[in-house]
RNA sequence: CGCGGGGUGGAGCAGUCCGGUAGCUCGUUGGGCUCAUAACCCAAAGGUCGGAGGUUCAAAUCCUCCCCCCGCAACCA
């Protein structure tokens, strides 16, 4: 939304503009969800492909070009790019070593001693990889941040791969020999390229690399790329560096992102509280998602999307302020002067200033859309807003239209008043799409948005004599309640959050469950582990023994509440040390949402009874 | 002492670097208008600026200590 709308602006100017996207489709996480899907990952890529693409439509988003990294063009790129490393001896042969799991053949992030997919244990691995000489580019990358401050925006966040980077960097490991599913290393096909090494490519891919060398002569570097905080050391550490190893240029800048919350609440599975754009596009026109998006939130920080929140300022700015003005305005223009815009007569002190202020809001708007402050600009314009309905309040044409004497006033007035609303209609172009091309039309200049330009965005456009279209409502206003009964952002699911329809294990052997000592214990104390926030050290009597464990559950209940409690124990496991405290054993509990909720029984067992 | 962000009228935020009438949007209340989508315009009410201490003529802003909330990380055997 936010690359469309910056695209939408300089489009409005007629400057040369690509606006990239794409979808990056290979990897493991591909592979095997094609897998267990009984697609192959093509055809899951195909899916998600035409997902994607059906949804930028739907949400009235203009781009010029779109890469998978399926795409042959692609594999050309990757392989090019690689080839130019190289060459330029940057990439070498070594061994990756990890902590990997076995069933979800994926390495855990360093220092994970489980896997974070599916909490198995993981295995210390070795394989051999080709790696990028990351090391050798220390110094250059901050030589370039130093010389580009502004490569990553926002400050903080420059700051933030400054110190890393200057912390040191080692060498990235490339390529893998666990999956198949990718593009080959031309010199040693065993080795599949890594997604990072991929995916980033599609930045050039996109454009021509390798395939169309003035296409890519032209577009190349890229202004702007824009990302989600998650991706930032990829984007602004090695991808810089892959560049000028490569003998390339970097992007000028990295926009970087924040995330959404929904009512104060990080969006999750588990919490069954995400909402996709195709959950807001079956309730809303795509106009009010994008101006909520654009309009609530400073780019680079994080938002808040609560139902409250977005039907407030629909209502408030889009249904209110800017649609109500433009239909009061419209209906008074057929009602006083037949439908046709009037010829104006002299200007007045309020005339005036009402244009010297449309002018200055269209500078202002320009420099603000430009530092990428697009909530700011979109602030800006509703000013103008805000000064159109005052003006008509001050000047109250209503009133004009009773005294055939003041025909002339009325139609300056009127006149005034419309060409501003074309104005502002479009300046908001670039971001409401739709509804610019509602007001174009029925101001009777037709709704072709994509002709606007630079001379639009002159007052004083607007021809008398124009004949307006149908006059109506252009953003109708939103009732909170209507929209919370039919909120369901968690529709279908359950309340008590996602049930597992996650993975199906793998049918085992009874014997394989013999090997689980389950039995009966009753808590005889229970305490926090200290500075661990969900770790509670229990003794548990389980007969024969009193063990002690340390349960993940301090988040779900109290120590107090447990002492005396009946609970299932797995009494084989390997004993372990969580926050320097040995466990001897595991708790069985349910997994809602993302509490745990203890297994027991309604009625009394001993102690030490075997579970089977 | 793990890293970071934050606590300002009912809600969400700005102001804090560079001390000096506490501002914006929404909401509330009263009024105006009647062209319009219960919309628009005007006005008012409403704040111990998390707490305590200190510096200063003067502190939301600077210093010290404390409390609380939210991310991330470490742990959910």
């Amino acid at each position: 939304v936010i690359a469309d709308a910056i695209a939408g602006f300089k489009r409005l100017q007629r400057l040369p503009v690509c606006a990239l996207t794409g979808t990056d489709e290979h990897g493991l996480k591909i592979e095997r969800a094609a897998r267990e899907a009984g697609l192959t990952p093509q055809e899951l890529a195909d899916r998600y492909a035409a997902e994607f693409q059906r949804t930028w439509e739907e949400m009235e988003l203009k781009f010029d070009a779109f890469i998978r990294t399926t795409e042959p063009r692609h594999t050309v790129a990757v392989t090019e790019l690689a080839r130019r490393i190289k060459e330029k001896g940057h990439i070498y042969l070594g061994e990756y070593s990890g902590n990997y799991c076995v069933s979800c053949e994926a390495y855990a992030p360093e220092g994970e001693k489980n896997c974070p997919d599916c909490g198995r244990p993981t295995e210390f691995m070795k394989e051999e990889s080709y790696f990028f000489k990351l090391s050798a580019f220390q110094e250059r990358l901050l030589r370039f941040y130093e010389s580009h401050p502004d490569f990553v925006l926002p400050v903080s966040r420059m700051n933030e791969i400054v110190s890393f980077v200057r912390s040191g960097l080692r060498d990235v490991s490339i390529s893998r020999t666990s999956f198949r599913w990718g593009i080959p290393l031309p010199d040693d096909p065993e080795h599949i390229f890594y997604v990072w090494f991929d995916a980033l490519t599609g930045y050039l891919s996109g454009v021509g690399f390798g395939t169309d060398p003035a296409a890519f002569a032209e577009r190349w570097p890229a202004d702007v790329q824009l990302i989600g905080k998650d991706i930032l050391r990829f984007h602004a550490v090695y991808w810089p560096a892959f560049l000028m190893a490569a003998g390339l240029e970097p992007p000028r800048h990295i926009l970087v992102n924040g995330w959404w919350t929904v009512e104060g609440e990080k969006m999750s599975k588990s919490r069954g509280n995400f909402i996709t754009a195709r959950d807001l596009l079956s309730k809303f026109p795509p106009d009010y998602i994008k101006y909520f998006l654009l309009r609530e939130i400073p780019i680079g920080g994080d938002g808040d999307f609560s139902w409250e929140a977005f039907v407030n300022r629909c209502n408030s700015d889009l249904a209110n302020d800017f649609g109500n003005l433009v239909n009061r305005t419209l209906k008074m223009i057929e009602n006083y002067s037949g439908g046709v815009i009037p010829e104006k007569g002299d200007d007045e002190g309020g005339d005036v200033e009402l244009i010297r202020f449309s002018r200055e809001t269209v500078e202002l708007y320009k420099e603000q859309f430009d530092r990428l402050q697009i909530n700011r600009a979109l602030e800006t314009v509703w000013e103008l807003v805000a000064a159109v309905n005052r003006y008509l309040v001050a000047n109250e044409p209503w009133a004009l239209a009773r005294e055939s004497s003041k025909r002339t006033r009325l139609n300056t007035v009127l006149f005034n008043t419309a060409e501003t609303i074309r104005l502002i209609t479009v300046l908001v172009s670039p971001v409401l799409r739709r509804g610019a091309r509602a007001v174009l039309e029925q101001l009777g200049i037709g709704g072709e948005v994509d002709r606007l330009g630079p001379e639009d965005l002159k007052w004083g456009v607007l021809k008398p004599g124009t004949r307006l279209g149908k006059v109506d409502v252009v953003y109708p206003r939103l009732d909170l309640d209507v929209v919370r009964a039919s909120d369901s952002p968690s529709e279908g699911r359950s309340s008590l959050g996602e049930a597992p329809t996650g993975e199906e294990k793998p049918r085992i052997a009874i014997d394989d469950f013999a090997k689980i000592d389950m039995r009966v214990g009753r808590v005889i104390s229970a305490e926090r582990i200290p500075k661990s926030k969900k770790l509670l050290k229990l003794m548990v009597d389980i007969g024969d023994e009193v063990r002690q464990v340390v349960a993940g559950i301090g988040e779900a209940y109290s120590p107090e509440s447990l002492t005396g409690r009946l609970v299932v124990l797995v009494a084989n496991l390997q004993p372990v040390r969580l926050m320097g405290v040995e466990s001897n054993g595991m708790i069985v509990a349910a997994t809602v949402g993302d509490r745990p909720v203890l297994a027991t029984f309604q009625e009394e067992v001993p102690p030490g009874a075997r579970l089977k």
